[in-house]
This record gives C-alpha cells, structure tokens and sequence, in this order.
DNA sequence: TAGATTGTTACCGT
DNA sequence: CACGGTAACAATCT
C-alpha cells in the first residue's frame, strides 16, 4: 500500500476537493470491500445528504468526517489503492501499483451532488471501507509520534528479548504508519539492523532511532513519497549499501523482505 | 515464466 | 494466555 505518506497526499487530496460537497450517492462496485458492518445501505444513510467537513489520517487510515451525528467513513487502501476525484489522482504513480487506472479497478465510488465523483482505484481489493473505524487498537501515528510514545511502543513483556525491530516497526497496533519499505529506510539510516530484538535497544538507539523515524517521513513526504528514500534504488540482487558501499543483504523479517547493511546496521 | 510486490488478518505454534 | 510467524487474499508487473 502506499504507507502513511502516501495516504497522507490522499488525505490532502480529500481536504482540497472532496470537503463541503453535497453526497448524492455512493456504489460499492464489489461488497468484498467492505468490511465490519458496513452495507451498502448503512454507508447511504451514513453519508447521502451530508457533506464531509475533516479528512483526518491516522497511519494507513484516511477518516473522512461529517457535521452531523452520522458515523464518519473509515477508508484503508491495502497494497494498491489509490484516490481518485473527479479524475485527479493523489499521486501520478504508485511503485508496484497500476501504471495506468483502469475503469474495472473501481472498488468504491462517492458521487457528489455536484455531478463530481470521489473514487478508489484498487486492482488487488486488499483495501476496504467502514463506518466508524475502531481506532483503539492502533497505535500513535508515526509522524508525530513522540520519543516516550516510541520507548512505550517497542516495549515487550515477552522474555525472549521482544520481536525485531523492524516488525513491530510495522506492527499498527503499536505504532500506526509504517510499511515495509519506510521501516527498512529508517533502519539503514538508525545504524540498526532490522532483526535487532527491541528489549536490546540502548536509550541511545532508541533516540536515534525516534530521530530519523521522524526526520525520514518528514523528507520523504517532501521528496514526494515512500520510495524515495535512499536506500530504494539498491533494494534488490546486488544493491550496495549507499553509505559504505557493502553489498546489502536480503531476509525475511516479520513476513517481509528486508534489505540491509550487514556492516553498518547492527 | 517464475517470482516478487508500500497490507491486513485468521490461524497456528511456542 | 500472549505473542510472533505464516499463509492467504488478489492482481499485476518485471
């Protein structure tokens, strides 16, 4: 999926063109696609009539808000979701996604009042609407997360030294955000290996690590999105490590490919 | 063609 | 039980 940078140009995408617009219908191409107790009737009655007011992100979580009582709408994008209104999209082009937008990959469609349309454009389905997404379950939201909030969020009670790293990185009930790619960058920039058991993390590396996990999505926003990083370009058979030119190494770390330094991550 | 892909989650094992 | 790893989902691209 595009990660939390990307849903955050959708969430900005939603802030600039969808708020304030009357809704005059919405069409779940494929029911598969919703997810909880959504229907297609609880979304109508959730938001015909009514005009969004807040696009809010919580890590992967774009929340689009009402003025009213009516439950708010939960969207998640899985690996290959991108928004598209009135034929604008977020981003022109989503690494490992679609190269082109075809009509068939519409999973979920808003029509405004307007004649105007909010769409989601997903090939493999892996994203999902909702109504009220329970957001209790996810952890703070990586962007802002503070130094405490991360110490808490990699703490374990387990007595075999915690998970990696790099997959509780990833874990959105502890911290909410991060993918695959964004946490092998921040990684390769902490100096720490992706395998490193959490409990072993000095306070020094847990300060090093808050300080790039912040200043990583705060460039990469700027850069214009998560594979920008500078690791990305060597992340395959034979990639060196940018910094000292070690060839880099390839594992599965929490059920995802990881590419690393073996000299400088340890 | 085979293999890999920015995610989530039910299930299984320890 | 808590927690972590795995497979499945699914469609496309290289």
């Amino acid at each position: 999926m595009p990660e939390m940078i990307e849903i955050e140009y959708y969430r900005r995408l939603a802030e600039r063109t969808a708020l304030g617009r009357e809704v005059a219908k919405v069409t779940v191409v494929d029911a598969r696609y919703l997810r909880g107790r959504a229907t297609v009737r609880a979304l109508s009655s959730a938001v015909v009539g009514s005009r969004f007011v807040t696009a809010r992100r919580h890590g992967k979580l774009l929340v689009l808000e009402n003025d009213d009582e009516r439950p708010a709408l939960g969207l998640r994008f899985g690996m290959t979701g991108d928004l598209v209104v009135d034929g604008q999209v977020a981003i022109d082009h989503l690494e490992f996604g679609p190269v082109v937008h075809r009509p068939a990959w519409v999973r979920f469609r808003i029509r405004f009042v307007d004649g105007g349309r909010l769409e989601i454009h997903d090939p493999r389905r892996l994203g999902s609407a909702e109504l009220d997404p329970d957001e209790s379950h996810m952890g703070p939201d990586a962007a802002t997360v503070t130094l405490a909030e991360l110490v808490t969020a990699l703490a374990s009670r387990s007595a075999s030294g915690g998970p990696p790293v790099k997959a509780r990185l990833q874990d959105q009930a502890h911290l909410a955000g991060i993918g695959n790619l964004l946490s092998d960058e921040i990684l390769w920039r902490a100096g720490l290996a992706p395998d490193r058991r959490t409990a072993s993390l000095s306070p020094a590396d847990l300060r090093r690590l808050h300080r790039h996990l912040i200043g990583t999505i705060a460039e990469l926003t700027e850069r214009g999105g998560s594979h920008t990083g500078d690791l990305m370009a060597e992340r395959h058979p034979g990639g060196r490590c940018p910094r000292d030119r070690t060839e880099l190494r390839r594992s599965t770390v929490g059920g995802r490919t990881a590419w690393w330094c073996p000299k400088h991550q340890r």
